[in-house]
DNA sequence: CCTTAGTACTAGACCGGCTAGTACTGGACC
DNA sequence: GGTCCAGTACTAGCCGGTCTAGTACTAAGG
Protein backbone atom coordinates (compact mmCIF):
# COMPACT_ATOMS: atom_id res chain seq x y z
CA UNK A 1 0.00 0.00 0.00
CA UNK A 2 1.97 3.10 -1.22
CA UNK A 3 0.24 5.82 0.81
CA UNK A 4 2.99 8.47 0.94
CA UNK A 5 5.45 6.10 0.17
CA UNK A 6 7.14 9.23 -2.04
CA UNK A 7 8.10 10.03 1.52
CA UNK A 8 11.51 9.77 2.48
CA UNK A 9 13.59 9.40 -0.70
CA UNK A 10 11.49 11.86 -3.16
CA UNK A 11 11.61 14.41 -0.35
CA UNK A 12 15.39 14.28 0.80
CA UNK A 13 15.75 14.52 -3.22
CA UNK A 14 13.23 17.88 -2.92
CA UNK A 15 15.83 18.99 0.05
CA UNK A 16 18.69 18.46 -1.98
CA UNK A 17 17.09 20.09 -4.91
CA UNK A 18 16.22 23.11 -2.80
CA UNK A 19 19.47 23.53 -0.77
CA UNK A 20 21.32 23.12 -4.39
CA UNK A 21 19.24 25.83 -5.61
CA UNK A 22 19.83 28.40 -3.04
CA UNK A 23 23.36 27.53 -2.80
CA UNK A 24 24.18 27.53 -6.58
CA UNK A 25 22.00 31.06 -7.13
CA UNK A 26 23.72 32.73 -4.10
CA UNK A 27 27.17 31.82 -4.61
CA UNK A 28 27.98 30.37 -8.16
CA UNK A 29 29.14 26.84 -9.23
CA UNK A 30 32.04 26.68 -8.37
CA UNK A 31 31.55 28.76 -4.91
CA UNK A 32 29.46 26.34 -3.75
CA UNK A 33 30.58 22.71 -2.53
CA UNK A 34 28.90 19.71 -1.98
CA UNK A 35 29.41 19.28 1.67
CA UNK A 36 27.44 22.79 1.86
CA UNK A 37 24.54 21.63 -0.07
CA UNK A 38 24.27 18.28 2.22
CA UNK A 39 24.78 20.50 5.01
CA UNK A 40 21.91 22.95 4.61
CA UNK A 41 19.31 20.01 3.15
CA UNK A 42 19.47 18.62 6.29
CA UNK A 43 21.38 15.27 4.61
CA UNK A 44 24.93 13.49 4.47
CA UNK A 45 26.77 13.77 1.64
CA UNK A 46 26.64 10.44 0.70
CA UNK A 47 22.34 10.54 0.27
CA UNK A 48 23.22 13.47 -1.75
CA UNK A 49 25.85 11.07 -4.01
CA UNK A 50 22.86 8.72 -4.01
CA UNK A 51 20.30 11.05 -5.42
CA UNK A 52 22.60 12.25 -7.78
CA UNK A 53 25.46 10.92 -9.39
CA UNK A 54 27.98 14.11 -9.06
CA UNK A 55 28.11 17.76 -9.07
CA UNK A 56 27.61 18.77 -12.38
CA UNK A 57 24.51 16.44 -12.58
CA UNK A 58 22.87 17.83 -9.42
CA UNK A 59 23.19 21.49 -11.04
CA UNK A 60 21.60 20.70 -14.54
CA UNK A 61 18.62 19.56 -12.00
CA UNK A 62 18.60 22.64 -10.26
CA UNK A 63 18.55 24.83 -13.61
CA UNK A 64 15.84 22.42 -15.05
CA UNK A 65 13.73 22.86 -11.97
CA UNK A 66 13.60 26.45 -11.96
CA UNK A 67 13.70 26.87 -15.62
CA UNK A 68 10.21 24.70 -15.84
CA UNK A 69 9.02 26.86 -13.22
CA UNK A 70 10.12 29.61 -15.39
CA UNK A 71 8.52 28.88 -18.32
CA UNK A 72 5.28 28.37 -16.41
CA UNK A 73 5.29 31.84 -15.41
CA UNK A 74 6.16 33.65 -18.98
CA UNK A 75 2.88 31.35 -20.32
CA UNK A 76 0.66 32.65 -18.27
CA UNK A 77 1.80 36.74 -19.16
CA UNK A 78 1.51 35.75 -22.66
CA UNK A 79 -1.85 34.40 -22.34
CA UNK A 80 -3.41 38.06 -21.14
CA UNK A 81 -3.01 38.80 -24.26
CA UNK A 82 -5.45 36.85 -26.36
CA UNK A 83 -8.06 38.41 -25.96
CA UNK A 84 -8.35 40.99 -28.53
CA UNK A 85 -10.37 43.76 -26.22
CA UNK A 86 -7.16 43.89 -24.20
CA UNK A 87 -5.90 45.48 -27.62
CA UNK A 88 -5.55 49.25 -25.91
CA UNK A 89 -4.01 48.83 -22.93
CA UNK A 90 -3.84 45.25 -22.70
CA UNK A 91 -0.23 45.88 -24.12
CA UNK A 92 0.67 48.26 -21.88
CA UNK A 93 0.03 45.73 -18.85
CA UNK A 94 1.59 42.79 -20.71
CA UNK A 95 4.49 44.82 -20.94
CA UNK A 96 5.04 45.48 -17.01
CA UNK A 97 3.81 42.13 -16.40
CA UNK A 98 6.93 40.78 -18.53
CA UNK A 99 9.01 43.51 -17.03
CA UNK A 100 8.60 42.83 -13.48
CA UNK A 101 8.43 39.08 -14.06
CA UNK A 102 11.71 38.52 -15.62
CA UNK A 103 13.30 41.35 -13.19
CA UNK A 104 13.03 39.30 -10.66
CA UNK A 105 16.06 39.17 -8.01
CA UNK A 106 15.95 35.19 -8.04
CA UNK A 107 15.37 34.48 -11.89
CA UNK A 108 17.98 37.29 -12.68
CA UNK A 109 21.00 35.63 -10.70
CA UNK A 110 19.84 32.30 -12.23
CA UNK A 111 20.19 33.56 -15.59
CA UNK A 112 23.66 34.90 -15.03
CA UNK A 113 24.04 31.44 -13.32
CA UNK A 114 22.84 29.83 -16.34
CA UNK A 115 25.31 32.22 -18.35
CA UNK A 116 28.26 31.74 -16.57
CA UNK A 117 28.24 28.28 -16.86
CA UNK A 118 27.29 27.99 -20.44
CA UNK A 119 30.69 26.83 -21.24
CA UNK A 120 31.01 24.39 -19.18
CA UNK A 121 27.54 22.47 -19.95
CA UNK A 122 26.65 23.82 -23.16
CA UNK A 123 23.69 21.45 -23.46
CA UNK A 124 22.16 23.03 -20.45
CA UNK A 125 22.67 26.79 -21.89
CA UNK A 126 21.18 25.72 -25.13
CA UNK A 127 17.79 24.03 -23.41
CA UNK A 128 17.60 27.11 -21.47
CA UNK A 129 17.33 28.88 -24.57
CA UNK A 130 15.52 26.78 -26.56
CA UNK A 131 12.41 26.26 -23.43
CA UNK A 132 12.48 29.27 -22.06
CA UNK A 133 13.88 32.18 -24.59
CA UNK A 134 12.71 31.36 -27.80
CA UNK A 135 9.99 30.06 -26.32
CA UNK A 136 8.83 33.03 -24.38
CA UNK A 137 9.10 34.53 -28.22
CA UNK A 138 6.96 31.90 -29.98
CA UNK A 139 4.20 32.48 -27.59
CA UNK A 140 4.56 36.14 -28.02
CA UNK A 141 4.52 35.80 -31.90
CA UNK A 142 1.74 33.61 -31.58
CA UNK A 143 -0.39 36.13 -30.02
CA UNK A 144 1.06 39.07 -32.65
CA UNK A 145 -0.47 37.23 -35.32
CA UNK A 146 -4.08 36.80 -33.62
CA UNK A 147 -4.11 40.21 -33.34
CA UNK A 148 -2.53 40.95 -36.37
CA UNK A 149 -5.43 39.06 -38.09
CA UNK A 150 -8.03 41.11 -36.32
CA UNK A 151 -6.04 44.06 -37.60
CA UNK A 152 -5.40 45.48 -34.28
CA UNK A 153 -2.09 44.98 -35.49
CA UNK A 154 0.05 44.97 -38.59
CA UNK A 155 3.04 42.17 -38.12
CA UNK A 156 3.80 41.13 -41.45
CA UNK A 157 6.65 38.56 -39.09
CA UNK A 158 5.29 38.25 -35.96
CA UNK A 159 8.66 36.90 -34.36
CA UNK A 160 10.43 39.22 -35.53
CA UNK A 161 7.94 41.88 -34.02
CA UNK A 162 7.94 39.43 -30.84
CA UNK A 163 11.96 40.28 -30.61
CA UNK A 164 11.48 43.88 -31.38
CA UNK A 165 9.43 43.65 -28.41
CA UNK A 166 11.53 42.18 -26.03
CA UNK A 167 14.56 43.57 -26.89
CA UNK A 168 13.22 47.65 -26.34
CA UNK A 169 10.99 46.71 -23.17
CA UNK A 170 14.70 44.76 -21.96
CA UNK A 171 17.48 45.80 -23.38
CA UNK A 172 18.48 48.01 -20.59
CA UNK A 173 17.49 46.76 -17.68
CA UNK A 174 18.53 43.12 -18.30
CA UNK A 175 22.10 44.20 -19.43
CA UNK A 176 22.24 46.14 -16.12
CA UNK A 177 21.26 43.18 -14.32
CA UNK A 178 23.72 41.21 -15.63
CA UNK A 179 26.86 43.45 -15.90
CA UNK A 180 26.21 45.49 -12.01
CA UNK A 181 24.94 42.19 -9.91
CA UNK A 182 21.95 44.08 -9.94
CA UNK A 183 22.94 46.06 -6.59
CA UNK A 184 20.75 48.79 -6.31
CA UNK A 185 17.87 47.37 -8.69
CA UNK A 186 15.67 49.93 -10.62
CA UNK A 187 12.54 50.57 -8.42
CA UNK A 188 9.11 49.20 -10.02
CA UNK A 189 7.84 52.52 -11.13
CA UNK A 190 10.98 53.27 -13.01
CA UNK A 191 10.49 49.83 -14.63
CA UNK A 192 7.10 50.53 -15.53
CA UNK A 193 7.75 53.88 -16.90
CA UNK A 194 10.33 52.39 -19.18
CA UNK A 195 7.42 49.44 -20.54
CA UNK A 196 5.18 52.09 -21.27
CA UNK A 197 7.24 54.25 -23.16
CA UNK A 198 8.26 50.86 -24.80
CA UNK A 199 4.87 49.86 -25.79
CA UNK A 200 3.92 53.15 -27.45
CA UNK A 201 6.73 52.72 -29.51
CA UNK A 202 6.16 48.89 -30.33
CA UNK A 203 2.39 50.73 -31.33
CA UNK A 204 4.06 53.28 -33.39
CA UNK A 205 6.07 50.99 -35.50
CA UNK A 206 3.49 48.27 -35.50
CA UNK A 207 -0.10 49.61 -34.68
CA UNK A 208 -3.25 48.81 -36.30
CA UNK A 209 -3.16 50.94 -39.95
CA UNK A 210 -7.13 51.67 -39.48
CA UNK A 211 -7.03 54.26 -36.76
CA UNK A 212 -4.25 56.50 -36.59
CA UNK A 213 -2.61 56.54 -33.21
CA UNK A 214 -4.67 56.45 -30.23
CA UNK B 1 67.89 58.15 -26.50
CA UNK B 2 64.94 55.93 -25.22
CA UNK B 3 64.68 54.05 -28.36
CA UNK B 4 63.44 50.69 -27.45
CA UNK B 5 62.75 51.66 -23.22
CA UNK B 6 60.22 49.03 -23.34
CA UNK B 7 62.77 46.91 -22.14
CA UNK B 8 62.26 43.29 -20.91
CA UNK B 9 60.06 43.99 -18.15
CA UNK B 10 57.74 46.25 -19.88
CA UNK B 11 57.71 43.35 -22.25
CA UNK B 12 57.00 40.63 -19.85
CA UNK B 13 54.17 42.51 -18.48
CA UNK B 14 52.49 42.50 -21.68
CA UNK B 15 52.99 38.77 -22.15
CA UNK B 16 51.39 37.93 -18.98
CA UNK B 17 48.33 39.95 -19.88
CA UNK B 18 48.11 38.62 -23.28
CA UNK B 19 48.85 35.15 -21.75
CA UNK B 20 46.38 35.95 -19.00
CA UNK B 21 43.50 37.18 -21.40
CA UNK B 22 43.44 33.91 -23.90
CA UNK B 23 43.39 31.68 -20.73
CA UNK B 24 40.59 33.63 -18.85
CA UNK B 25 38.55 33.83 -22.13
CA UNK B 26 39.05 30.44 -23.11
CA UNK B 27 38.83 28.77 -19.66
CA UNK B 28 36.90 31.51 -17.15
CA UNK B 29 38.57 32.54 -14.01
CA UNK B 30 38.13 29.25 -11.56
CA UNK B 31 39.03 27.58 -14.79
CA UNK B 32 42.73 29.32 -14.98
CA UNK B 33 45.78 28.63 -12.72
CA UNK B 34 48.59 31.36 -12.21
CA UNK B 35 50.49 28.74 -12.90
CA UNK B 36 49.20 28.01 -16.15
CA UNK B 37 49.49 32.03 -17.02
CA UNK B 38 53.06 31.63 -16.33
CA UNK B 39 54.01 29.01 -18.01
CA UNK B 40 51.86 29.66 -21.63
CA UNK B 41 53.44 33.45 -21.18
CA UNK B 42 57.02 31.89 -20.80
CA UNK B 43 57.70 33.26 -17.58
CA UNK B 44 58.22 32.23 -14.02
CA UNK B 45 54.78 32.28 -11.33
CA UNK B 46 57.20 34.86 -9.31
CA UNK B 47 57.38 36.85 -12.27
CA UNK B 48 53.75 37.10 -12.60
CA UNK B 49 53.59 38.13 -8.91
CA UNK B 50 56.14 40.65 -9.43
CA UNK B 51 53.85 42.53 -11.55
CA UNK B 52 50.52 42.26 -10.24
CA UNK B 53 49.70 41.45 -6.71
CA UNK B 54 46.90 38.52 -7.04
CA UNK B 55 44.91 36.89 -9.30
CA UNK B 56 42.38 39.36 -9.18
CA UNK B 57 44.18 42.24 -10.01
CA UNK B 58 45.55 40.57 -12.83
CA UNK B 59 41.84 39.71 -13.68
CA UNK B 60 40.77 43.14 -13.40
CA UNK B 61 43.96 44.10 -15.76
CA UNK B 62 42.70 41.81 -18.39
CA UNK B 63 39.39 43.22 -18.55
CA UNK B 64 39.83 46.77 -18.52
CA UNK B 65 42.70 46.45 -21.10
CA UNK B 66 39.99 44.28 -23.53
CA UNK B 67 37.55 46.87 -22.44
CA UNK B 68 39.31 49.87 -23.84
CA UNK B 69 40.21 48.15 -26.91
CA UNK B 70 36.47 47.59 -27.18
CA UNK B 71 35.43 51.14 -26.93
CA UNK B 72 37.53 52.73 -29.55
CA UNK B 73 35.50 50.01 -31.94
CA UNK B 74 32.24 51.70 -30.59
CA UNK B 75 33.04 55.36 -31.15
CA UNK B 76 34.71 54.81 -34.71
CA UNK B 77 31.21 52.79 -35.61
CA UNK B 78 29.03 55.13 -34.37
CA UNK B 79 31.31 58.60 -36.10
CA UNK B 80 29.77 57.49 -38.71
CA UNK B 81 26.33 58.77 -38.28
CA UNK B 82 27.13 61.88 -37.70
CA UNK B 83 27.46 63.11 -41.44
CA UNK B 84 23.54 63.47 -42.43
CA UNK B 85 23.93 62.66 -45.78
CA UNK B 86 24.32 58.85 -44.85
CA UNK B 87 21.05 59.27 -43.96
CA UNK B 88 19.18 56.77 -45.92
CA UNK B 89 21.38 54.31 -46.37
CA UNK B 90 23.48 55.17 -43.64
CA UNK B 91 21.55 53.87 -40.75
CA UNK B 92 21.53 50.84 -42.05
CA UNK B 93 25.19 50.66 -42.73
CA UNK B 94 25.80 51.66 -39.00
CA UNK B 95 23.62 48.79 -37.72
CA UNK B 96 25.19 46.43 -39.79
CA UNK B 97 28.90 47.31 -38.29
CA UNK B 98 27.43 47.48 -34.92
CA UNK B 99 26.38 43.71 -35.51
CA UNK B 100 29.50 42.48 -36.56
CA UNK B 101 31.67 44.27 -34.46
CA UNK B 102 29.93 43.28 -31.45
CA UNK B 103 28.80 40.16 -32.30
CA UNK B 104 32.37 38.80 -32.43
CA UNK B 105 33.31 36.18 -31.24
CA UNK B 106 35.72 37.23 -28.90
CA UNK B 107 34.30 39.94 -27.74
CA UNK B 108 31.34 37.97 -27.08
CA UNK B 109 33.41 35.64 -24.64
CA UNK B 110 34.72 38.46 -22.73
CA UNK B 111 31.36 39.50 -22.28
CA UNK B 112 30.34 36.03 -20.87
CA UNK B 113 33.60 36.13 -18.64
CA UNK B 114 32.38 39.74 -17.16
CA UNK B 115 28.72 38.87 -16.45
CA UNK B 116 29.92 35.26 -14.89
CA UNK B 117 32.46 36.95 -12.83
CA UNK B 118 29.61 40.36 -11.75
CA UNK B 119 29.13 38.74 -8.62
CA UNK B 120 32.98 38.19 -7.11
CA UNK B 121 34.01 41.29 -9.03
CA UNK B 122 31.47 44.34 -9.05
CA UNK B 123 32.71 47.35 -9.50
CA UNK B 124 34.37 45.29 -13.09
CA UNK B 125 30.89 44.53 -14.19
CA UNK B 126 29.92 47.99 -13.39
CA UNK B 127 32.65 49.98 -14.95
CA UNK B 128 32.12 47.92 -18.22
CA UNK B 129 28.50 48.98 -17.95
CA UNK B 130 29.17 52.36 -17.52
CA UNK B 131 32.11 53.16 -19.96
CA UNK B 132 30.79 50.46 -22.31
CA UNK B 133 27.20 49.75 -22.57
CA UNK B 134 26.36 53.42 -21.56
CA UNK B 135 28.60 54.86 -23.44
CA UNK B 136 27.68 53.33 -26.37
CA UNK B 137 24.30 54.32 -25.59
CA UNK B 138 25.19 57.89 -25.00
CA UNK B 139 26.82 58.52 -28.28
CA UNK B 140 24.34 57.09 -30.01
CA UNK B 141 21.78 59.07 -28.83
CA UNK B 142 23.80 62.17 -29.72
CA UNK B 143 23.73 61.12 -33.58
CA UNK B 144 19.94 60.93 -32.84
CA UNK B 145 19.49 63.98 -31.12
CA UNK B 146 21.68 65.82 -34.02
CA UNK B 147 19.77 63.63 -36.89
CA UNK B 148 16.41 64.89 -34.96
CA UNK B 149 17.83 68.52 -35.63
CA UNK B 150 17.68 68.77 -38.78
CA UNK B 151 14.54 66.64 -39.35
CA UNK B 152 16.11 63.38 -40.14
CA UNK B 153 14.11 61.69 -37.63
CA UNK B 154 12.09 62.28 -35.17
CA UNK B 155 13.63 61.05 -31.55
CA UNK B 156 11.84 63.31 -28.48
CA UNK B 157 14.22 60.99 -26.49
CA UNK B 158 17.52 60.16 -28.14
CA UNK B 159 18.70 58.01 -25.26
CA UNK B 160 15.44 55.68 -25.16
CA UNK B 161 15.54 55.68 -28.96
CA UNK B 162 19.11 54.06 -28.61
CA UNK B 163 18.30 51.86 -26.71
CA UNK B 164 15.41 50.81 -28.50
CA UNK B 165 17.73 50.82 -31.75
CA UNK B 166 20.39 48.28 -29.72
CA UNK B 167 17.43 46.14 -28.28
CA UNK B 168 15.92 45.35 -31.43
CA UNK B 169 19.30 44.91 -33.15
CA UNK B 170 20.76 42.79 -30.71
CA UNK B 171 18.65 40.99 -28.40
CA UNK B 172 18.01 37.56 -29.89
CA UNK B 173 21.67 37.24 -31.19
CA UNK B 174 23.10 38.50 -27.77
CA UNK B 175 20.81 36.14 -26.30
CA UNK B 176 21.77 33.06 -28.49
CA UNK B 177 25.46 34.04 -28.14
CA UNK B 178 25.14 34.26 -24.14
CA UNK B 179 23.27 31.18 -23.48
CA UNK B 180 24.36 29.04 -26.01
CA UNK B 181 28.42 29.55 -26.05
CA UNK B 182 28.08 30.89 -30.10
CA UNK B 183 28.42 26.93 -30.81
CA UNK B 184 27.71 27.63 -34.59
CA UNK B 185 27.17 30.88 -34.87
CA UNK B 186 24.97 32.58 -37.20
CA UNK B 187 26.33 33.28 -40.34
CA UNK B 188 26.99 36.94 -41.30
CA UNK B 189 24.02 37.08 -44.17
CA UNK B 190 22.19 36.12 -41.35
CA UNK B 191 22.82 38.50 -39.25
CA UNK B 192 22.85 41.50 -41.70
CA UNK B 193 19.49 40.55 -42.81
CA UNK B 194 18.25 40.54 -38.80
CA UNK B 195 20.19 44.59 -39.28
CA UNK B 196 18.02 45.58 -42.22
CA UNK B 197 15.23 44.66 -41.05
CA UNK B 198 15.34 46.30 -37.44
CA UNK B 199 16.86 49.39 -39.40
CA UNK B 200 13.25 49.59 -41.26
CA UNK B 201 10.97 49.01 -38.36
CA UNK B 202 13.25 51.80 -36.74
CA UNK B 203 12.61 54.17 -39.05
CA UNK B 204 9.20 53.49 -38.84
CA UNK B 205 8.90 54.50 -35.35
CA UNK B 206 11.24 56.97 -35.20
CA UNK B 207 11.46 57.76 -39.15
CA UNK B 208 11.66 61.72 -40.71
CA UNK B 209 7.97 63.26 -40.11
CA UNK B 210 8.23 64.57 -43.53
CA UNK B 211 8.38 62.30 -45.50
CA UNK B 212 6.20 59.25 -45.04
CA UNK B 213 8.05 56.71 -45.41
CA UNK B 214 10.54 55.53 -48.20
C1' DC C 1 86.20 47.91 -22.91
C1' DC C 2 85.74 45.68 -18.56
C1' DT C 3 84.19 45.49 -13.82
C1' DT C 4 80.77 45.82 -10.49
C1' DA C 5 76.64 46.20 -8.31
C1' DG C 6 71.91 46.08 -8.37
C1' DT C 7 67.80 44.43 -10.25
C1' DA C 8 64.75 41.29 -12.80
C1' DC C 9 64.05 36.66 -13.81
C1' DT C 10 63.88 31.28 -13.57
C1' DA C 11 62.95 26.91 -11.69
C1' DG C 12 61.03 24.42 -8.51
C1' DA C 13 60.06 23.14 -3.91
C1' DC C 14 56.83 24.12 -0.52
C1' DC C 15 52.67 25.43 2.56
C1' DG C 16 48.04 25.80 3.86
C1' DG C 17 43.64 25.23 2.58
C1' DC C 18 39.95 23.51 0.06
C1' DT C 19 37.09 20.01 -2.53
C1' DA C 20 34.99 16.01 -5.23
C1' DG C 21 34.07 11.78 -4.24
C1' DT C 22 34.57 7.16 -1.36
C1' DA C 23 34.53 4.06 2.63
C1' DC C 24 33.14 2.79 7.04
C1' DT C 25 30.66 2.75 11.43
C1' DG C 26 27.10 3.16 14.60
C1' DG C 27 22.42 4.14 15.27
C1' DA C 28 17.40 4.75 13.81
C1' DC C 29 13.39 3.21 11.84
C1' DC C 30 10.58 -0.75 9.45
C1' DG D 1 17.09 -8.43 11.36
C1' DG D 2 17.45 -5.67 7.49
C1' DT D 3 17.69 -1.12 5.32
C1' DC D 4 18.69 3.43 5.22
C1' DC D 5 21.13 7.23 6.61
C1' DA D 6 24.03 10.67 9.52
C1' DG D 7 28.45 11.51 10.71
C1' DT D 8 32.96 11.40 9.94
C1' DA D 9 37.29 10.13 8.47
C1' DC D 10 39.94 9.56 4.35
C1' DT D 11 42.02 9.69 -0.45
C1' DA D 12 43.78 12.18 -3.92
C1' DG D 13 44.51 16.20 -6.13
C1' DC D 14 44.45 21.12 -7.26
C1' DC D 15 45.64 25.94 -6.54
C1' DG D 16 46.95 30.58 -4.69
C1' DG D 17 50.68 32.40 -2.93
C1' DT D 18 55.49 32.33 -0.69
C1' DC D 19 60.34 31.22 -0.38
C1' DT D 20 64.95 30.18 -1.82
C1' DA D 21 68.97 29.63 -4.56
C1' DG D 22 70.96 30.62 -8.38
C1' DT D 23 71.11 32.98 -13.30
C1' DA D 24 70.56 36.72 -16.85
C1' DC D 25 70.29 41.46 -17.87
C1' DT D 26 71.44 46.41 -17.43
C1' DA D 27 73.63 50.50 -16.41
C1' DA D 28 77.23 53.30 -14.10
C1' DG D 29 82.20 53.96 -13.33
C1' DG D 30 87.03 52.99 -13.87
Amino acid sequence: MKVDVESRSARKERDIIHAATVAFVGQGYDGTSMEEIATKAGVSKQTVYKHFVDKETLFGEVIRASAAQATEAFDAVAALLTEAEFMTGGLRKVARRFMTTLMDEERLKLRRLIIANADRMPQLGRDWYEKGFERMLASMATCFQQLTDRRLLRTPDPYLAASHFFGMLLWIPMNEAMFTGNKNPRSQAELERHADATVETFLVAYGEPAKPSA
